[in-house]
Parts: structure tokens; C-alpha cells; sequence
DNA sequence: AATCAATAAAGAAATTTTTCTTTAATAAAA
DNA sequence: TTTTATTAAAGAAAAATTTCTTTATTGATT
């Protein structure tokens, strides 16, 4: 009896996806003024059913309030802060290549809590380049930046056959969470948390959805 | 009673969301001359359970043969094929801000059948100008490059408050899929397929499991 | 003041997804 | 040739997630 991911965790990961969507409706009201925000409101913007909604909400503090709904200002306050967004960590991106040089250009990564401090690759046409205002460096001097900068995140975007070894490499510098944008799965301590997010996955889910149409026609 | 989302779909979104990673180790398999692999060594690799592997290739046409396990070469074509890596299609990007042209720059996409024919935007400062060999268009130019190109795919870069906004125009201009990166919810016709993806519904995964960690200390 | 209608919240039921169990096949070993 | 061990596959059970139902609250309406 092996156990595969010891999920202790409180609230579903469905659950959490939904949430900065519910933060970006209440935001949206907050600039228009609304004040109140019902149940059924935000279900209807997001296509799902309203007890959906309460239930995803009850994980947080906000309550509501019966026949008024939710107050817009605690759901952008209590959501940001549960999410992690309004407390800035630093992180290190290594492999600066399409990917990896993409994220450097996003940065919508700043305004969530995510500061990329310094990018690594092993390229010398790209090392000692600036992307957007961050530097890269041969990945031999991750060790050093990372103790002197307070990282505690890695983003892997090499090549998915580099995955394992970059992830590696950033276990044994002491990183406590690793974003792994290939779609290669990475064997790494129990306590090390990793997150997959292969951007290639959604396409595939797009592309199922159009061939499926095409057999119904 | 009201239908949310009508899942005629019978193949699991997880499942679909596990096959590029099936098909990426298959692909370092192929590379490495390995010919039959079992599904106890695709479970191990993603530390899930082997009879979830069994059950996910089991949608595909792929069978596997008793004490010997799956082609390799069988997964890598049947797994491309069917998540429809192997068919180009033509895609229209719409917001060539820092997510936009981060997704411009990514050149993986274009390895998994989606080729970027243009990009577009409202601001003068970036009309005209090419990101990594696309050129960006005043959006009012959309409906005629169009129908010309043959698109089916739009993606929505722009800010979430405008996300309804570029798909209202997306479907008027006949759009089939919508790969929406925006956090805001659209809405759209039965028949126009949307998926959302949310980089930073991943990121408030991490940020939620460090803060667990933090939490159980 | 009484009634009505909209809502949050809690719990139950249904559905979906994952994990476990059993069976049958077959390559390798004895 | 016989036995053993490994594996795919099918089905059952368990777990997780979503949807439905009920209850209680309360602002609005009559």
C-alpha cells in the first residue's frame, strides 16, 4: 500500500483554481462600486453552481449575510491574503529560453506575490543578457544568489529531458517549492513542494473538445 | 435544474491533463532505444498508481501486451496524434502585453500544433511591430485577417476587465475555441469551446501549500 | 405587523475520479 | 514441460468533488 501525494490538504485544489477567478469578479465590482456581491451573482459569472460557490467560500473567514450576500471589499481582502498574492516571495528561473523568457516578460507574476530575483541558464549567448530587468546567470552561481536573496521557489523551464536535474540541483541548494513548466515529472523529497503546470495540457483539452465536435457533426 | 457545463466528454479532463507527460517520457524512451515500456514504469515515473496509466491509455487505441507492457513508439505516435499535437492549427493572439508576447516568445507551442499567424492590440506603441516573427495588428484588422488565414483559435491576453469584450468580438468574427488567460470568466455561445487557464491559480496552489507547511510547523 | 422572497449555510445525495481487487495472459525461470 | 512472476485489463470499492435539498435568517413588500 504505497501512497502517491499525502494530501493533508484542507482545501480542494478545485476549490483553490476558482478562487482568483472570484477575485478578479469582486475586484471588478469593487471599481464599480458595488458593495454587496450575492452567492448566485458570482455563480452566474462563473457558469457553476452557487452552492459551489458558498461551500469554496466557507474555507476562508468571509461570511455572508442572508438575503444581502457577501461584502465585495472582504472577498478581494480575505482572497488576495488566503492566496498568497499580497506577500511577495522570491524566486529563481532557470532556463531562459522561449519559455523561460516568456515568464520573465509577464509581469503579472509581480502583482500576484511572485518576484523573479535572477534567471540561469547554461547558454552563453543568453548569460549576462537583462529580460525585462532580469539578469541571467551561468546556473553555477544559483547557490550563492539564492542564500544571499532569500529564494524559496524554483521555475524549471529547460528542456523537459533537463527537468530532473535542474530539480536536482535546486533541492540540494535548500529551494522549499519548485514550478515546473515541463510537461516531465520530477522526483523530489516528501518535503519539497512541486507544482506541474504544463501550458501544452490545455491545448490538448482544447484540441480534444474541437475533434470531439467533429465526430458529433 | 439548470446545466452548468454540458460534459458530453468522454474522455476525463485529468486524464487528458496526464497524457503529455505520458508522451514526453515516451518520447525520451524512443530516444534512448527503449521499445516496450510497462505501466508500472509510466506510474513510477508520475508517481501515480498503475492502473490509473492502464485506465488513461485505455481512452487511445494503444493496448499493451501481458508481462511485456506498451510500444513505446505506439504511445509517442497514437499519444501525439490523438492529443492533437500532430495537426497544425491556426491561432489569433489578442493583447501583446507581457503575458501576449510571453506567449509569442514561446516557441514550444508551435511543437504542439498551434501556430501563432498574428497578434493584436489597441496600443499604437506596439502596432506594427513584430515579437519573435509575429506582427501585431490594430484589433480592427482581426475580421478580415481572419477569414483570410483560416483561424479557429483565439487567445485572450488582455486585461481580465477586458476579456468579454475581445471574446464578444472573437465569436462575431466566427472563432471556434477560445484559450482564455485572463482570471475573468466569459461568456459565450453553447457551441464555442473556452478553456480557461489561470497561471496564478497555480501559483496560489504553491503559495497555499507553503503557507500549510507553515501552519503545521 | 405579517407575509414573501432571496439568500447563506449545513447536510445529503449524486457524480466523477482514483485506488484496490480479481482475472487472465504470457515471458522467464526452474 | 511446469511453475513462477509480471503484466494488462476489467470490474468493484473508495475517495473526492459537485450538485441537490433542507433549514434558518432577514430585507423587502403588502
Amino acid at each position: 500500500m504505497v501512497q502517491y501525494s499525502k494530501k493533508i490538504q484542507a482545501v480542494p485544489e478545485p476549490t483553490i483554481r476558482r478562487m482568483p477567478s472570484y477575485l478578479a469578479f469582486a475586484e471588478g465590482l469593487l471599481r464599480k462600486g458595488q458593495q454587496f456581491v450575492s452567492s448566485t451573482q458570482i455563480a452566474n459569472y462563473m457558469n457553476i453552481d452557487p452552492t459551489q460557490v458558498t461551500k469554496d467560500l466557507s474555507y476562508t473567514t468571509i461570511v455572508g449575510k442572508t438575503r444581502v450576500g457577501y461584502e465585495v471589499k472582504a472577498i478581494v481582502d480575505v482572497l488576495s491574503e488566503f492566496l498568497g498574492f499580497s506577500v511577495m516571495d522570491n524566486a529563481f528561473l532557470v532556463g531562459a529560453g522561449s519559455l523561460g523568457s516568456a515568464l520573465l516578460h509577464d509581469s503579472g507574476l509581480n502583482h500576484f506575490g511572485l518576484k523573479i530575483e535572477a534567471a540561469f541558464d547554461i547558454n552563453p549567448a543568453t548569460i549576462g543578457r537583462k529580460i525585462n530587468d532580469v539578469e541571467v546567470f551561468h546556473i553555477d552561481q544559483f547557490r550563492d544568489l539564492a542564500q544571499e536573496l532569500n529564494v524559496i521557489m524554483g521555475i524549471i523551464t529547460v528542456p523537459a529531458e533537463n527537468a530532473q536535474t535542474v530539480a536536482d540541483l535546486m533541492v540540494a541548494w535548500g529551494i522549499k517549492a519548485i514550478w515546473n513548466f515541463t510537461p516531465a515529472r520530477i522526483k523530489v523529497p516528501d518535503d519539497i513542494i512541486v507544482q506541474n503546470t504544463t501550458l501544452y495540457s490545455n491545448l490538448a483539452i482544447i484540441f480534444n473538445k474541437l475533434h470531439q465536435d467533429k465526430r458529433e457533426e
